[in-house]
DNA sequence: CAAGTGATGACACTTACTGACATCAATCTA
DNA sequence: TAGATTGATGTCAGTAAGTGTCATCACTTG
């Protein structure tokens, strides 16, 4: 038996998220949080940058995954074909554990300093992916254009299968929004 | 003659940029801003919601911008052409100022709270022209699609023009990246 | 001229976050 | 195996953002 309870890390995680939904974010104090888990405020921000980062703890996971599967993507694919297989392969991941998207989201959408680390986070993926199309030897601003514009499709996806009521796909909902945007930005 | 000094807000908002530009958004209090514009930090507070929001001011006004042209657009507009007269409205409307811009700019890309920031008043501004859009009678999901990637295009067109060296012109950016992006779209 | 009124100041308070140092059980090393 | 080392945690003091509340005071209005 070691001298700590192990898995801190995940014991300030989930008395966050608990916290969170039982009385919001704002009202939720670091204090509340590491007396839940067992532990002390200092070290609450050990493991977290801050108060909100707890809730975008796995973005760095999607990240990865989108940029291998951009990045492995068949050299004949074009630009938006690479990132329809990474919204593909996000849809799949992401679309494991509703449930818990919808609690997430629930927290997220009722604070707007939440909104705010969201909305970066969905940024960074789209930075990350503008450059594993760079790597394959797409140019700007062509790279960014449809880095931005599959995070748009993503978002919008997302927004649709988290908000939605039936059991709806997320990787079906990606191809749907994708055709979409193409049917949108085709009028000439 | 009035008891107090004219223009408490503008004081404010100028000795804000000087001391974010001097010393960095974070190296500045507001009790150093307040002091600055001979007022107290208290009052700082009653003008702007927090330290961030002094950049942001002109959101506002851009926005209503957007929402007008959005929805004066020909009735036989289609979603994306009354995005397009909204971006190149924004386009003549900031490209008046473009050393401004470049200034504040500097100030934002230095500091990733405000990046944050920048960031949820984009989304604003496209929830708002997708909301015009509704209004023009286009459903869900091409509204938010639409507006979704009119901000994305804005985006980099701004950021090209912000970035760029030459005295380019924001309009036509916001032209050819729109173009951009239906090349871009069009991959089938 | 007395009673508002609106912008500002004064002040106390909460809380997020940081830096510096202490603690202490497991582990390594001589 | 004694003693040094290490790594996770605790303790404590401090800064600064942001808020609530009441006081002030010049100007306005009846």
């Amino acid at each position: 038996m070691s001298r700590w309870e192990p898995n801190a890390r995940g014991r300030l995680a989930q008395a966050s998220l608990e916290l969170y939904i039982e009385r919001g974010f704002e009202q939720t104090t670091v204090a509340e949080i590491a007396q839940r888990a067992g532990l002390t405020e200092r070290t609450f921000f050990r493991y977290f940058v801050d108060k909100r980062e707890v809730l975008f703890w796995g973005a760095s996971t999607l990240q990865e995954l989108l940029v291998t599967v951009v990045a492995e993507a068949p050299t004949t694919a074009t630009p938006i074909e690479a990132i329809a297989t990474a919204l593909e392969s996000a849809g799949a991941f992401l679309g494991e554990n509703r449930a818990h998207s919808q609690v997430r989201q629930r927290v997220i959408d009722a604070n707007t300093e939440l909104k705010e680390r969201e909305l970066i986070k969905l940024a960074t993926l789209a930075a990350a992916m503008a450059d594993a199309l760079r790597q394959r030897g797409v140019k700007d601003p062509t790279a960014s254009l449809a880095a931005e514009v599959g995070i748009a499709v993503f978002r919008i996806a997302f927004d649709q299968w988290v908000h939605g009521t039936g059991d709806s796909d997320l990787a079906h909902l990606m191809r749907e929004s994708l055709t979409e945007l193409k049917a949108v930005t085709a009028g000439d």
